[in-house]
DNA sequence: AGCTTCGCCTGCTTGC
DNA sequence: TGCAAGCAGGCGAAGC
């Protein structure tokens, strides 16, 4: 479940070991795979890597020839760099699916059993354009995220999750900032819209504390070199159901909000005010 | 348009 | 032990 710290942490390690190199070829084995609106035949022999980064929860690796590659790793994806055909003694091969090849005999190999990852090749630089998503918690201004949530009446969960609001943050990480800024998930965004500076204070800090510890391995996920995260060893609420709450000794809860399991404290995240009819969502109640 | 649910996909876990 | 059902979830599509 690679989010912002995961992706950030992944295109780091790329970026070392892939800035400045020359691919022999590239190779994209399944059709669907390709995000729609993508490039078809990119022609990437022989053009240089200029940089790989990160936008929301994307790779980009650029290309000297003004391509860049846009990697979404769904939530089984891994983008790894091994020793030609090395990636398929520890991967199957039917779920590598697209690769470049350098000549030096080294790879970069996209391996996804689940499918839910793309990729996407555009000449645009913009690439947030292109992805339509919005800004990541460390480029927004609170003034900017505010706007986003007022009078919306969907949860705060549901908007922290919509990368057209805000990118980088998935489930992990929308329930953990949440816990932060002590706010109850299913609380109507609108309504929190005056807290944006918080909720942003909050989402920025855990992520930079996610990325110091490489991010959160819970079964999937592994850095360009195969290594886990740790930070699942720091997780305030996520995956906590029925543990105490690490500030007031509360159950930890779970339920369903915006079709997503939801970790939250009952006490420290209290749903306080009682807001206008109009403005309560129907699926307020616990599932 | 806003909001919510569904379905994609595979592999691990749970329960009978 | 074996097998089916349940679950995980990013994201786009469909439905209301």
């Amino acid at each position: 479940m690679p989010e912002l710290p995961e992706v950030e942490t992944i295109s780091r390690g790329l970026a070392a070991v892939l800035e400045s190199r020359t691919v022999e070829r590239a190779f994209f084995k399944r059709p669907d795979i390709m995000r729609k609106g993508s490039i078809k035949r990119p022609g990437l022999s022989g053009c240089r890597i200029d940089t790989v980064e990160r936008t929301g929860k994307n790779v980009v690796i650029r290309f000297d020839n003004s391509f860049s590659m846009v990697v979404n790793l769904g939530m089984s994806g891994r983008l790894v760099v091994r020793r030609r055909g090395e990636a398929y003694e520890e991967m199957k091969r039917k779920h590598v699916h697209a690769g470049l090849v350098f000549p030096d005999g080294m790879e970069l190999v996209f391996y996804d059993p689940r499918r839910f990852g793309s990729i996407l090749i555009t000449r645009s630089r913009d690439i947030r354009r292109v992805l339509g998503i919005a800004e990541d918690p460390f480029q927004m201004k609170p003034r900017e995220m505010q706007e986003r949530l007022e009078g919306r009446s969907a949860s705060i969960k549901a908007l922290l999750l919509d990368q057209k609001i805000i990118s980088g943050l998935g489930n992990i990480y929308a329930d953990e900032t949440l816990f932060d800024a002590r706010i109850h998930p299913l609380t109507p965004g609108g309504t929190v819209a005056t807290q944006a500076r918080a909720i942003l204070s909050s989402a920025r800090k855990i992520l930079k504390k996610a990325i110091a510890h490489g991010g959160t391995t819970f079964r999937d996920y592994r850095t360009h070199d195969g290594e886990r995260g740790s930070f699942q060893n720091h997780l305030a609420v996520y995956g906590r159901t029925g543990e105490e709450c690490k500030r007031c000794a509360a159950g930890i809860e779970r339920i369903l909000v915006a079709g997503r399991s939801t970790h939250f404290c009952p006490r420290c995240q209290e749903l306080t005010k009682r807001r206008p009819a109009s403005l309560r969502s129907g699926n307020e109640r616990r599932r």
